[in-house]
DNA sequence: CTGAAAGCGCTTACAG
DNA sequence: CTGAAAGCGCTTACAG
């Protein structure tokens, strides 16, 4: 690839006999220059093909009108979806996005978080990794001045903007939903508790017991069954117990829900008559399994969008006392196949 | 948010009684250093929490480390995977992403692509839109001398690097697939023939008739059925002819199986002893369809991750006379229910 | 309305 | 090994 001479407002400039300053003035459409000589550099930086150069532009004014995104999977429906609303809304107003995978590693998103730091991103927008444990990268780029927004998975002891779902109440309508079902002995396939997601999709699960006056059983609540492997694993033992489970909540996501199906038609188990499932997400796949699964939806592009609304509302903001806000998005229960039996 | 004042590498080299040279040479691991200052440059900087400034680094160096990326849809199974591949690989290199979406529409890619080369990105990476009908932008990126990559959906008339599927080869064993399972009646749902992909597989669906001396049947071919809706209205139309198909390829995704399949549910017609049915792109849910669908599989990580390294091979070849390297990853075939019929 | 000048935060050729 | 200086391409306060 060979070198290209890029065009710059010095070359307008000394082509018109003019200054630089004019040039970048009319180019940046300011009423204090003439409109026949703006009108005439137009032209002309069209004419030689001319691109402001935005590093310079963003070096000169200290910003960088980019934000940064640290998800632990891109290509994973959830994240994808977040992050397609973010780019949707964000590029109207010429703001960029730099994407950035964690793997679900602390180390690496602590590594991602400091690349987009070196950047001078204006925001960093995070969802965090399963092993997080430690938040001293995230108070780092608040001590930086940049804008930190956390979605979904958040940790909840740091005081920054935060979009999150009502997983709780989420959670609560679905086993309340099984239970109204008739389903007796609900099992709960939970995800690890460190992410406050996981935590607070049992609190719900929890208070639907309390609410209906069920008693809950210890022996129906599975840790760690997030995957579809690992839901798969957790059925097995769920259904060999004396006294099985008659519904199992995938709390954690849909790919668990999944694995339960997997078993309970490799085992024979009907469902939903005899077994009742529920998942989370409201992943494609989910409306086209048989029978299909009773899922919630995140609204997940709609989450992005709301994510950078904020932003561009916070960057307005001038109020430095206010407490940071929190947007809690309500999701929605989707009644499938897998938990509508005819009693 | 209050407005933090960043240390520089002033800052340390004031600290330090030395000058700003020292201190960026220290920090560029630089070996015209001594090695206790540089030590001590290293140790202050990190007391100081100071971070570079990219942006200016960059622009002093006439380089900007970033990577753009256009593509349809973020949250597109086939582009999230590739985007993931891609990131995998440049992260490690030090280089940055910033993902664009052109939503199938010509204007908005053409604005994204500018966005990108005002961003000096230092290469594109794109797969072309739905209605993309000219090419302007894209030599526009060649003539400001940003490396240009195509993949999966490329313009071919444009000499640029190019990632590509071999979608002939794909489709010719896709459908020799079907012929050899005894079907006789095989009908293509095709895409957009301006998209040179489903113009290729076409032709691979050509090349096996041929090949197994199948005569053509016309009415069999159906235009533009790239969606779900799109291909369960085609199929609609198929299942009615007084000489219907015994088996479709839907040429286009696998979305356009599912409507397919959906089709044939409803009508009560049994996949696949007397339909059989082929998709396009392994997406997640193929699998777990009943019966689950043939489709196949592009090796969408693995694509970005040759995207990545492509253009690292690039950025040190110094050969301009080279002819731009196309690169052809061949899809594989994947087996599944929809076509598999005791015979 | 226009220009001259300084500066954003780096890097690097040149001198010593 | 270290420093002084110029420059990457912009923007903008200051003067006129």
């Amino acid at each position: 690839m060979k070198k290209v001479k890029r065009t710059t407002i010095y070359d307008i400039a000394d082509k018109l006999g003019i200054t630089a300053s004019s040039v970048s003035r009319a180019l940046n459409n300011s009423s204090q220059v003439n409109e026949k000589t703006k009108e005439l550099i137009i032209k002309t930086a069209d004419e030689l093909n001319y691109k402001r150069n935005i590093l310079a532009s963003n070096l000169r004014k200290g910003q960088s009108k980019t934000i940064g995104v640290v998800v632990p999977r891109i290509n994973q429906n959830f994240f994808s979806n977040v992050i397609a609303g973010i780019e949707e809304t964000t590029y109207q107003k010429g703001y960029n996005l730099i994407i950035c995978q964690s793997g679900e590693d602390h180390d690496k998103e602590i590594q991602c978080v400091n690349t987009l730091i070196n950047q001078h991103v204006d925001c960093i927008v995070i969802s965090v990794s399963a092993d997080s444990y430690d938040y001293q990268h995230l108070q780092n780029v608040i001590d930086h001045g940049i804008q930190l927004i956390q979605f979904d998975r958040v940790a909840e002891e740091l005081e920054t903007l935060k979009v999150i779902n009502d997983n709780v109440q989420a959670s609560f309508e679905a086993v309340s939903h099984l239970i109204e079902g008739g389903y007796k002995r609900i099992a709960l396939l939970e995800g690890p508790q460190n992410l406050n997601i996981f935590k607070q999709r049992k609190e719900g699960y929890l208070k639907a017991f309390k609410m209906y006056n069920v008693p809950v059983i210890d022996e129906l609540i599975v840790e760690n069954a997030w995957t579809k492997e690992l839901g798969a694993e957790g059925t097995r033992k769920l259904l060999s117990l004396p006294n099985p489970p008659d519904a199992i909540f995938a709390s954690t996501s849909d790919f668990s829900a999944l694995g339960v199906l997997d078993v309970a038609n490799a085992m024979g188990i009907k469902v939903p008559s005899e077994l009742g499932i529920c998942g989370y997400a409201n992943e494609s796949f989910s409306e086209i399994t048989s029978p299909s699964i009773t899922t919630i939806d995140q609204f997940s592009v709609y989450m992005g969008n709301t994510i950078a609304n904020l932003f561009f509302q916070e960057i307005g903001n001038t109020d430095t006392t206010a407490k940071p806000k929190i947007i809690s998005i309500k999701p929605e229960l989707i009644i499938r196949g897998s938990t509508k039996r005819n009693k």
